[in-house]
DNA sequence: GCCGTTTTCGGCCCGACTGTTTTCAGTCG
């Protein structure tokens, strides 16, 4: 029972309470509970399990408690389970759709017995919606809209990487429109969400009237990659890209550009924070604003900067990837500034990339230069070991063949460095991919397991901590080899891996590869708090993915790394000397 | 269902949009 199923059936019997017209409070205390557990840092069964008891969790009281412990202990929890029997299956697919939730789920259901979605079609196909009270031919028609989009776009969200490169293609068409001076792309985008659900970008024109509104919203119809648009209204339009992806354009003044864009950067459980601690300072915070609250009366305060908006309700700016409600506005009125977390310009090296030798594209030295040109000191070329066959994995001999290449390349490049090293398989025992003589003149062995991931948890375990505690492994890479919506992490007892990786100096990847984003945000906190080092590296297959470390980056920020908790920002010679190497 | 430098009861973030309505409910972000 991880936290992850916990989460899914509070979420779930927050849906149904919702749907039987429950309290709305009760319904959000349950989607609140979800959405906080979903993101805990450790693992709630293994904690209760170790200690006996479950630890204080804002947002979760006497009766969340509860629950949690009989999922924890029983695998079940009976609220839930009699929730589930007293719903027809396919219910809830409902709520997915645009413009219906649970009311309407729960209207139709109620009058013409609509339980599933297949059913929802026929009955709005045939005009049997329409008369329903509340409703018309206009709402009618939007739900068959709605199933006919749910239908055909792909579900779920997207990789964060495909909406930062639409984002930015869309920004650099937006700056080509005279009459716009601001413009950002905000929502969990901007927070550096592993994954995302749309695209908002907010701008403000030079002047605003509504000509310039209308302008800038001619503009943007243009825009080559749109496949449809969606709604358009006096300040916001929604376009569906050809892609699939939904972004959404608002246009706003100025003098409110911050508080707009600290609205729709959310998180949603931050921004409800502020606005709380905002009502008890008598201010009131919206996206046009904070205003001073003095009977009927209400005055703008602050709205031009984000700045503005923190320090009215007595914080320091927090940048928007810590705005997730988790205990950042405590440490802001606590300390009065925030940790200064790691920055793109502080890293050095990337510490994992590939050539040509295994399954990279690019010849070593032109990786090596690209890297170079762009501001490195230095890098590991880590290609595979043999056991990845498809990768052209490398042998004891080939290994020894490439070192002599790279004696060359760094002959010519110097003072930046090529480190020599290797993507090393942990084989299902637990040993490493080489041989012994290769391993000791290896200067960077990223361990990584790529097979075997449905091993028992205490074997998996096991095989890690061998690989770890080898006294050979630099980087436990790609740690728990999740695919974002694709493949699973890889189970195995976190904590004791990562205590291990504390203990034996191996630093834990942060893999910046848009698909893997591994550790994650939230391992990577935890792993901090047990004293881990990190390295973001790319994984890149030739340089063109070197690009991939600000999603590293963002993920570092995410957790609040410093620099200092970070291998590739020592320069060479500092690194050399971490790693006892010439 | 949660929570407490006014509170163990009575609050719980804020506003826009839409379609259905004559004043509002539902949905969304």
């Amino acid at each position: 029972m991880d936290n992850q199923k916990i989460a899914t059936v509070f979420g779930e019997i927050g849906d149904m309470l919702d749907i039987q017209g429950a309290d709305f409070f009760r319904v959000n205390a349950y989607r609140r509970s979800a959405q906080v557990i979903e993101h805990l840092p450790h693992d709630l069964h293994d904690s209760y399990l170790r200690t006996g008891e479950l630890e204080k969790i804002p947002g979760i009281g006497v009766e969340l408690t509860k629950k949690i412990i009989e999922l924890i202990t029983r695998g079940r929890c009976e609220f839930h389970e009699e929730l589930v029997a007293s719903f027809p299956k396919g219910l809830l697919e409902m709520l997915h759709l645009r413009s219906v939730g649970p009311k309407k789920v729960k209207l139709f259901f109620g009058t013409l017995g609509i339980s599933n979605l297949d059913q929802l079609k026929k009955a709005a196909a045939t005009g049997q919606l329409r008369d329903l009270p509340k409703m018309g031919e206009k709402s009618e028609s939007e739900i068959l809209k709605a199933i006919e989009e749910y239908e055909q776009m792909p579900h779920g969200r997207r990789l964060l990487h495909v909406g930062m490169t639409e984002a930015q293609k869309i920004l650099e068409y937006l700056r080509g429109c005279p009459e716009i001076s601001l413009i950002q792309y905000a929502g969990s985008l901007r927070r550096g969400v592993e994954t995302i659900g749309d695209v908002d970008i907010l701008c403000a024109p030079k002047k605003m009237s509504d000509a310039a509104v209308g302008n800038i919203m001619d503009f943007y119809a243009k825009y080559d990659e749109i496949s449809m648009i969606m709604n358009r209204g006096e300040t916001k339009s929604s376009v569906l890209l050809k892609t699939g992806l939904q972004v959404d354009l608002r246009v706003l003044e100025s003098k409110i550009f911050g508080a707009a864009l600290h609205y729709f950067t959310g998180s949603k459980a931050h921004n409800i924070r502020i606005r709380d601690r905002a009502k008890h300072m008598g201010l009131k915070v919206s996206e046009y604003g904070v205003f001073k609250v003095a009977g009927e009366e209400e005055t703008l305060v602050a709205g031009a900067t984000e700045e503005e908006i923190f320090h009215s309700v007595g914080l320091p700016y927090i940048i928007p990837e810590m705005r997730e409600d988790r205990g950042e506005i405590e440490y802001g009125l606590q300390f009065g500034t925030m940790p200064s977390v790691v920055e793109h310009d502080d890293l050095r090296a990337d510490l994992h990339t590939h050539s040509r030798w295994s399954d990279g594209s690019e010849e070593i030295e032109d990786l090596a230069k690209a890297y170079k040109k762009a501001g490195f000191s230095h890098m590991a070329l880590t290609d595979h070991s043999k056991l990845m066959g498809v990768t052209a994995g490398l042998t004891d001999e080939r290994a020894t063949e490439q070192w002599e290449e790279i004696d060359e390349i760094n002959k010519e490049l110097a003072p930046f460095r090529i480190l020599k090293g290797s993507e090393v398989d942990i084989l299902k025992d637990g040993s490493l991919d080489f041989s012994e003589k290769i391993l000791k003149k290896l200067e960077v062995v990223n361990a990584s397991a790529h097979l075997y991931h449905g091993l028992p948890e205490d074997e998996q375990t096991r095989r890690m901590l061998s690989a770890v505690t080898s006294g050979y492994v630099k980087i436990l890479s790609h740690p728990t080899g999740r695919l974002i919506n694709e493949r699973k992490p890889i189970a195995f007892d976190m904590e004791a891996v990562f205590k291990a990786c504390a203990d034996h100096h191996v630093a834990l990847e942060i893999n910046s590869s848009p698909d893997r984003m591994d550790l994650n945000d939230t391992h990577v906190r935890l792993a901090k708090s047990l004293g881990c080092t990190f390295a973001i590296n790319s994984d890149a297959h030739n340089s063109s993915h070197m690009h991939y470390l600000t999603y590293g980056v963002l993920t570092a920020r995410r957790a609040w790394l410093t620099k200092e908790d970070i291998i590739n920002t020592m320069s060479l010679k500092e690194l050399l000397k971490y790693w006892k190497l010439k």
